[in-house]
DNA sequence: GTCTATATGATGATAGAC
DNA sequence: GTCTATCATCATATAGAC
């Protein structure tokens, strides 16, 4: 049985093996890498159920029987792209970054980050987007990113708008979905609305043109 | 070969089989319908690669070869539907509903209509959200559709201001493609935000909270 | 137009040598 | 851990009887 490991970080291997730790050989938890790798290009590229496994294989350089040493199922291979590398850390990081005094430059900030997280994230998010119908756990998992994503965004609007000193209009509930929402969408589906200027206006318009250039 | 018709409305139909004529015979345009509406069923639920002709062939009661009589491929079944069943007719009724005077509720109501429509070819929406990126020309069905959607959706807002006597904040544009997008979002991905209430507090904040209650 | 039987090829997964 | 060869299954699509 392959050693199952939650790498968030590298360098936190356990034992490499003997022949990496004294040559070049790739070793074990690279060769998984690069399979993960492969699967997750090709996933996003054409989806799960139209990616063969030995196009995988090829694409990893190994032989299409060794998948099945690190991967019981073709399934499987699916579900630990996405509970391995799941975007929610690098989100975090973004709403810990400080609120400035200026509300609109700090919202503008924010979404060009979250779209630059999702950017990073892209290929899973697109398997995600593209297989959650098909399979529970990626509902599940997807929902819950989506729930974390909207709790994290609108506590750090709050924040803005508290030390910025304005009144938010509406419940900032509401404001954090459209805001998420649409930079999902934008990222994800509509690439073309995918600029920078997207971003001013759509925060301009959340702001209802008040707190600009402050 | 098959009749290949466009049947935008029914009973438009050419020469309806002599069978179906006089008797209660299924005949050929209602098979083809059957098999068509499996399909879309089955390509919604499952995703296309993962839905096999054999599948389509029991949900619609006929043998799996006679779906090859009507299409050539797999692959043109998917390309009929997405050519046949359009949405766009529909939205295009929605906008040209009169607008009130009242601005909120003029746009809550374009709201509202907007998901009852997305509801309604539910299947056909989830397939394209799905399948755009595999099939070239799912991704410019759909990306004309999209930027259809916006223009009338815009031109509609637009219209509900100046009647409603409402200086915009911002390019009726942005307010489009914000409502556009949380929409379908809503309604394709986050069915939980799928409720009258969301809407209300969307178009709130896009109107800046003014206008409420006129 | 409808149905049965089947060709042909690809797929996920396994066995076992090294 | 890596690789080759292969199994069993199921897929799309066709041929041809009715």
């Amino acid at each position: 049985m392959p050693v199952k490991k939650q790498p968030k970080d590298a360098d936190t291997v356990l034992q490499p093996t003997e022949e990496a730790k004294t040559k070049g050989t790739p070793g074990a938890e690279e060769t998984r890498t690069r399979i993960l790798d492969a699967a997750q290009c090709l996933f996003a590229a054409q989806g799960f159920d139209a990616t063969p496994t030995k196009a995988i294989a090829e694409q990893a350089g190994v032989p299409n029987g060794l998948i099945f040493y690190y991967f019981p199922t073709k399934k499987a291979l699916l579900e630990t792209l996405i509970a391995e590398r799941n975007m929610l850390p690098a989100i975090q990081a973004i709403v810990h970054l400080p609120v400035r005094s200026d509300v609109h430059a700090t919202l503008v900030t924010l979404g060009k980050n979250y779209l630059k997280v999702v950017k990073q994230h892209e290929e899973l998010s697109r398997i995600m987007l593209r297989e959650f119908r098909s399979h529970e756990d990626i509902a599940t998992n997807f929902k819950t990113l989506r729930e974390e994503q909207l709790r994290l965004i609108a506590h750090y609007m709050e924040e803005a708008m508290r030390v910025g000193g304005i009144q938010p209009v509406k419940d900032v509930q509401v404001m954090a979905r459209v805001f998420l929402y649409n930079l999902i969408f934008a990222g994800l589906v509509d690439s073309l609305s995918n600029t920078p200027r997207f971003i001013e206006d759509m925060v301009d318009l959340l702001l209802c043109g008040i707190a600009r250039d402050e």
